[in-house]
DNA sequence: ATATTATTTAGAATCATTCTAATTATTGGC
DNA sequence: GCCAATAATTAGAATGATTCTAAATAATAT
């Protein structure tokens, strides 16, 4: 038998390599914070970070699901709940629809988000430049508030929808 | 009797001179879309533009019924969709709370959240830099997306609430 | 006036999220 | 290994904002 390429996968997560330090940073960080990581949470964590579609809480249940079938959707909320309060998660709020989630980057960076078809994508940081995202210290100076997050997101319509709205006559999505 | 001054309130928006144009404008806007602009709708625009608070659903309803004791949530919510629509309000979605809404400036501008009382303020967009905020035809050619709007919005403690904090233990909001 | 159309309404339905109280699993001290 | 103490998980109820529905009311135009 041939040996493994690179880019085979033998975690779960493909070619990303950066993912399994990622997996590994998460997991210290709960317990640091004093909570075990049970082999439904990590699962959980490894669902989070096999997807960069941003997945909201009920494709995490689903993905959790496929290993575990008897978990509790309450097991997924508590468990993003913990992954906040460690900041080890970035939650992108929608109020007509359900909230989606960022494993890979938890912190605050610009998205796309296609209204169509409600996907979301990390927007590419040096288009919007430097200075689109400006540092949180910079704002807190100014504005005397203790700022600790940002959001920056831009809302649209994706080339495929607009590819696919072009034949048919336009749906439009709840975001 | 005295003649007025230009800052007392004849008109129900004080100080503010650009509100009456903004009203007009609205207004307008409104019947351009083939819909009246009934006595309730009027008054929910007034209890939109006098607030800088940027208002909840709840707060226009309370505010629409001081003067039309019968209007119903379903009148509110009918109108504000109309009124995005129209692109004449912009709604600021919190999926933790109610949405908020500003009507002085219906285009996608920076705000600053106050997790702990809940306070929306506009951001000074000279803070900011005019970087911050990219043109978006600039992200449109760069993503393939057609991009109809923005949001940033900056979330931490402002200035009062640090203050109260710093007296009693620290409670925490919902955003 | 009257028929048509638009607005408003109360309340039900929906849906994501949070809460509750009970059950189950895990852990550290013996 | 055994047993309290603690933590995790659960099903289902509760919450709360928003949307829907179908009926009632008001406005408009012919």
């Amino acid at each position: 038998m041939l040996s493994r390429t690179s880019q085979e996968s033998v975690n779960g997560f493909g070619r990303h390599a950066g993912l399994e330090s990622r997996l590994a940073e998460m997991k210290a960080a709960l317990k640091e914070y004093g909570v075990v990581v049970t082999p439904k949470r990590a699962k959980l964590l490894e669902v989070l970070l096999a997807s960069d579609r941003h997945p909201s809480v009920s494709e995490i249940h689903e993905g959790v699901r496929a290993a575990y079938p008897g978990t509790s959707l309450a097991t997924i909320y508590n468990t993003i709940e913990i992954l906040k309060e460690t900041g080890q998660v970035l939650e992108i709020e929608f109020s007509a629809s359900a909230n989606r989630y960022d494993g890979r980057i938890p912190v605050s960076h610009p998205h796309l988000v296609c209204l169509q078809c409600e996907k979301v994508e990390d927007m590419d940081v040096s288009l919007d430049g430097a200075a689109s995202y400006s540092p949180l210290d910079r704002v807190s100076r100014a504005t005397g508030y203790e700022i600790v997050r940002q959001r920056t997101d831009y809302y649209g319509t994706c080339p495929e929808c607009m590819e696919a709205s072009s034949l048919l006559s336009g749906e439009r999505g709840r975001l």
